[in-house]
DNA sequence: GCATGTCAAGTTGTG
DNA sequence: CACAACTTGACATGC
């Protein structure tokens, strides 16, 4: 008996089963080639990612999977301190932003979602000014790269606990209004599993005018006094009221032995009944990635 | 082929 | 105090 569900589910990063690969290089691996030699390689690593970003859509469509976060490192040490790049400085520049609007066409016809969620480094909140220095240069990254494939969201977290929530909150505030426009237009903050819980979020959310993304399996590591419907209801009210054209995002995942760490597939039972008539897309964090989404949604119609 | 050490970056909790 | 965890191990090297 499969439940029916308005609910479309997302993969995550990386594909485990298919040869789809996104492929990174390393600062020390760069550091003796000449500058061409550079930018050379530099090149050929995006233009690659590009071409399996594109193939990975296409088979992701087949499987009926609607969304598809992508990869931080997509373009490799594009804000590294000593080897930073322009995109017009590669030798494929051209193929690439082919490639890639090649990309954009594809997710808009078939409707699957892009997003990002950039690494733990990325911290507008931090105390120190070169870590937030460090995070708004990322944010930047990221939002050139959601213009060139249509990306609609750039998800984060709020950060440490420093002093107090409520510093930090602040600080999150101030620091966000340093970002550019489209950046702050494109952000989207979520629950995390130790530190901010929904009220939390949802508290920031108001503040600065960005939805609030539901991480379920963090509300249950790291539970406030809202109860899941509370939470799922306060997240939609803050897409409605944020970014009214887009439906909104959830996480799930599946604890790996009652700790943090995620588990290869989803319990199907970790989706709470009510979810089922939200339309939202529902990212899957799970190590068996694509395997993961297509046998959790062989429980749903 | 396989085992191993390393990778730009922050922060927290656990053993 | 070292290490794992976090949205994702990937890569080069040495045998």
């Amino acid at each position: 008996m499969k439940i029916k569900t308005a609910l479309q589910f997302g993969l995550c990063c990386i594909f485990l089963s298919h040869p789809i690969k996104f492929r990174i290089v390393y600062a020390n691996n760069i550091k003796n080639l000449n500058k061409k030699e550079r930018l050379r390689k530099i090149s050929e690593l995006c233009l690659s990612n590009s071409v399996n970003l594109l193939d990975g859509l296409k088979i992701l469509q087949r499987l009926n999977i609607k969304s598809f976060r992508i990869n931080s490192k997509f373009f490799p040490l594009y804000t590294h301190p000593d080897f930073s790049y322009k995109l017009t400085d590669l030798t494929d520049y051209e193929e690439i932003i082919k490639t890639l609007s090649k990309v954009k066409k594809y997710a808009k016809d078939n409707q699957i979602r892009l997003s990002f969620h950039p690494d733990q480094f990325i911290i507008i909140s931090s105390p120190h000014q070169k870590v937030i220095e460090n995070s708004i240069a990322e944010l930047e990254y990221h939002t050139l790269l959601a213009g060139l494939v249509g990306a609609e969201v750039i998800n984060i977290h709020i950060g440490g606990k420093y002093e107090s929530k409520s510093e930090t909150i602040k600080r999150f505030s101030k620091n966000f209004k340093k970002l550019s426009p489209q950046t702050q237009k494109i952000l989207t903050v979520e629950n995390d599993d130790v530190i901010y819980t929904p009220a939390d979020v949802n508290e920031l959310s108001s503040i600065i005018g960005i939805p609030f993304v539901y991480d379920i399996h963090h509300h249950r590591c790291n539970p406030d006094n809202l109860t899941e419907e509370k939470a799922t209801e306060l997240c939609l009210q803050s897409w409605q009221k944020f970014r009214p054209h887009q439906k909104p995002y959830f996480h799930i995942s599946s604890s790996k032995n009652g700790a943090r760490a995620h588990a290869d597939y989803i319990n199907p039972d970790d989706i709470p009944e009510f979810w089922h008539q939200i339309q939202a897309t529902v990212d899957v964090e799970a190590k068996a990635k694509e395997l993961a989404v297509i046998k959790l949604m062989k429980n749903f119609d």
